[in-house]
DNA sequence: AGCACGCCGACT
DNA sequence: GTCGGCGTGCTC
């Protein structure tokens, strides 16, 4: 009898790979459990078990399986269903899939170990230079492959390796290295023989004369939680704590010790933060949403900045905590919304784990295995989009936050998800509620509730006595012409903030760096240097004085004279935050500045500490990128200033001016928090533009009415649905025959329009030209048809030659 | 995605 | 001559 199970494997491979198991194995096994396997000719990967099945393969002969990992399933069929259900509608591989959901701990591939033969005796004498070094370092320690690279200084080590194989002084041994070891620690008690207060007293009596041991003692006693275990790491942070110390009270049996497995998680313990008394608004914005439950699973919560949400979105936690069910809370980029998970740590404790790219993979693997074995550690789960593909069983709530931001869009690599959208269909598996809060809804989700598709409950009154900011434009037009700018600040916005200073307000300045950050141009001939690899100019960077290239990484030296005319003379244009900050310092030198975007917040605290200075006082004016106007709570904010809109709404994307609305609220609503009306400045060159207006009179609706027109007049979504397909190949022609091939052939098979193939923004990325192509079909047309269509032409331009090396990517709902 | 294999131009 | 670049095909 013969058994196999198919494996999946976290590469973007259409199918499965079978492989054979014996009986034990098969019986064993099923759906979901992790199994490193050969693949290839000598690499070892992990993947997961698909499917079981006794149909042997015709046209080959399956490998054996290598190891079995753990001895459970770590992904739910739920989980596999879901998946299924991505790879169909996104039009990607199960493999790339895999690779997203799972933490990289998880997903270890193998790696070549090279070790010494040592029954071979050497003939040292035939060696070459590197072969010697090579065996040399041999007898020392088994080397990677890598390492052999170092050693002998060049890339192509196999052959020399394939000689020494041959003689037989070495072999090579794959394995699956296991990164992931549960971390112990080490905690410590009073000893139960003395835990009465009698006994202890008795305790502390007889130690008396040993002052470092009792002030240990009481360090302890006070440090105790009800399970009375302290971790020693905790101990050493709070008093000075000698191994010795720490020995004697053992064998003196005044305490014990033990090891125990804990999460890494940084958990601050404060608990017992009450419910907050929900306002008449939001309690009857609860009732709302619990009633509009009844009848949908989507429920869209608009409510304006300050409003509360966040209350509500507990007291539906709170519902859920007590019938044990599970929670998802997606956010959006969770690094900068950590006051939001601070905020879920302080009312919820340690039901809350928090899933993200910026924590370990250790940390990563714990979550997974906490919410796969539905522990109370993991009854809340905070995450940014990959959260979605979490090992969920009892998912009884489901909230997303900010919904209409972008970065719920994953682009690249595939699996490029939506996954807001994809929440939706989670929730439909579960049968759970699903939430999406925003204080200015994408069309879509607005739109699907005037189809009655979503639930829509509204809070527009700011909670406390937390006032709309004064929102007003400053025409730089005529700030020009006046000559009333003090480099990129108009009269009004200068003055602005130097009242704001002289009240002890703090301010933020917004600057959105799309499309412009700082160039270096030529005074003399207009030469602006450019990327080698692709089609975009380099940027500068003041703090190490280098032109970078944001797509590739591209890097040089500033140069000193032109490169082109070797003209002297060398200009800054454009303006980036970094350009901002020098202003500032400049204009206001007594006011301490610190910049916030992409560059400053790289390390895993940067961006915290960045707050925690703003938050203090520390720092008066923060200048920033899309970053500043992320969940952040400040009180102290009488000033933002935004010092150009004009990109934002001159941006070439139907989306543009719905992005403008939402980015440019949620910056108004950093002013003024708390009692006092803040103030919104926003510079630009068109002050009368109709989304200024709206952002000005905070009119979500007119907003929503003007774009649902156009959307409909252009046929975009929510009316036609989109899908994005992008070409790359190193050689232009070939780029731009394949893309009109394709347009040609898909022309041939549906009728809904085919635009393209054009160059996007940048044309070349890498080296590699680009050229993409946008299907438009409306959304009562049968998305399945469409997509059925573009695979098949897909499958059809694999077949030709002169086309196999252009690589196409797909992208379902690009937005 | 890797990676081997094979073909080609460019250097010690 | 060999090294390294890149196109092509394959992985159970």
């Amino acid at each position: 009898m013969q058994f196999f199970i198919d494996v999946l494997l976290p590469l973007p491979l259409p199918r499965a790979f079978t492989y054979w198991v014996n009986e034990t194995e098969y019986d064993f096994l099923s759906p979901g459990f992790r199994v490193g396997v050969p693949f290839g000719k000598n690499k070892l990967y992990t993947g997961l078990v698909y499917k079981k099945h006794r149909v042997a393969p015709q046209a080959y002969t399956p490998k054996t399986i290598e190891v079995i990992l753990e001895d459970y399933p770590i992904v739910t069929l739920k989980q596999f269903q879901f998946w299924e259900w991505m790879s169909d509608y996104y039009r990607c591989s199960m493999g790339s899939i895999l690779r997203a959901a799972l933490p990289s701990a998880f997903l270890l591939t193998s790696e070549t170990f090279v070790s010494r033969v040592n029954e071979i005796e050497i003939d040292w004498d035939e060696l070459n230079d590197e072969a010697f070094l090579v065996l040399e370092a041999l007898e020392q320690r088994d080397l990677l492959i890598e390492d052999i690279q170092s050693i002998v200084q060049r890339k192509t080590v196999l052959p020399l390796l394939q000689i020494l194989i041959e003689k037989g002084y070495v072999q090579t041994q794959q394995s699956l290295k296991e990164k992931y070891k549960p971390k112990n620690h080490r905690y410590l008690r009073i000893h139960t023989n003395h835990s009465s207060d009698e006994a202890l007293s008795k305790l502390f009596d007889q130690l008396k004369r040993a002052p470092k041991q009792s002030a240990f003692l009481l360090g302890l006693y006070q440090l105790k939680t009800e399970e009375e275990w302290v971790k020693l790491s905790l101990l050493k942070k709070q008093l000075e704590v000698t191994s010795g110390l720490v020995r004697v009270l053992l064998d003196k049996g005044i305490i014990e010790e033990q090891w125990l497995q804990e999460d890494r998680l940084l958990l601050k313990e404060i608990n017992g933060d009450t419910s907050p008394v929900l306002s008449v608004a939001q309690q009857t914005a609860l009732e709302e949403i619990q009633h509009q439950w009844e009848q949908n699973e989507v429920v869209l919560l608009e409510g304006v900045t300050s409003s509360g949400k966040t209350e509500l979105y507990f007291s539906l936690i709170e519902e859920q905590l007590k019938n044990e069910m599970q929670v998802l809370f997606l956010l959006p980029e969770i690094s900068l919304t950590a006051q939001m998970v601070q905020r879920l740590q302080k009312r919820f404790g340690k039901q809350v784990s928090v899933f993200h790219s910026k924590f370990s993979i250790h940390e990563r693997v714990e979550v997974w295995k906490n919410i796969l074995h539905t522990s109370p550690k993991a009854r809340i789960v905070i995450g940014a989009r990959s959260a979605i593909f979490l090992p969920f069983s009892r998912l009884g709530l489901i909230v997303v936050d900010e919904e209409h931001e972008a970065s719920f869009k994953q682009f690249d690599p595939a699996p490029r998800y939506q996954s807001r959208d994809a929440a939706i269909v989670l929730a439909k598996a579960y049968k759970c509620k699903l939430l999406l809060g925003s204080a200015t809804p994408s069309i879509e989700s607005r739109f699907n509730v005037s189809r009655k598709k979503y639930g829509h409950v509204q809070l527009l009154e700011r909670h406390g006595e937390a006032e709309l900011p004064l929102v007003q434009t400053i025409d730089l037009k005529e700030a020009h012409k006046k000559k009333e700018m003090k480099g990129l600040f108009s009269k009004t916005l200068f003055e602005s903030i130097e009242i704001s200073l002289s009240e002890g307000k703090q301010i933020i300045l917004f600057q959105n760096r799309r499309g412009y950050a700082p160039l270096l141009e030529c005074h003399s001939c207009g030469h602006i240097p450019q990327c080698t690899n692709c089609d975009v100019s380099l940027t500068y960077h003041q703090y190490n004085q280098q032109l970078r290239c944001h797509y590739c990484g591209y890097h040089i030296a500033k140069p000193i004279q032109c490169v082109v005319c070797s003209g002297p003379s060398l200009e800054l244009k454009g303006t980036g935050t970094q350009q901002i900050e020098e202003q500032v310092q400049q204009y206001f030198p007594q006011a301490k500045v610190e910049r916030m975007d992409w560059d400053s917040t790289r390390g895993k605290w940067a961006f915290e500490s960045i707050i925690e200075r703003f938050t203090t006082g520390e720092v008066k004016i923060l200048v920033g990128t899309q970053m500043v106007t992320k969940g952040l709570d400040f009180k102290n904010v009488g000033l933002v200033g935004v010092i150009n809109a004009d990109p934002l709404l001159f941006f070439p994307d139907f989306r543009a001016h719905e992005r403008a609305f939402q980015l440019l609220t949620q910056v108004a609503g950093r002013a003024g928090r708390s009692n006092e009306k803040g103030k919104v400045l926003i510079q630009s060159f068109s002050p009368a533009h109709p989304v200024l207006q709206q952002v000005i009179q905070t009119n979500y609706e007119a907003l929503y009415t003007q774009q649902i027109h156009e959307r409909k007049t252009f046929d975009y979504p929510p009316f036609f649905r989109l899908i994005r397909i992008s070409l790359k190949a190193r050689d232009y022609q070939k780029a731009q025959q394949a893309a009109q091939w394709l347009h040609d052939v898909l022309a041939q098979h549906l009728t809904t329009p085919i635009l393209g193939p054009v160059d996007p923004m940048v044309a070349r990325v890498r080296n590699q030209y680009i050229k993409q192509l946008l299907l438009k079909y409306p959304d009562n047309t049968s998305r399945k048809h469409v997509k059925d269509v573009l695979s098949n032409v897909l499958k059809s331009i694999e077949a030709i030659g002169q086309f196999r090396s252009v690589k196409i990517n797909v992208d379902v709902d690009p937005f």
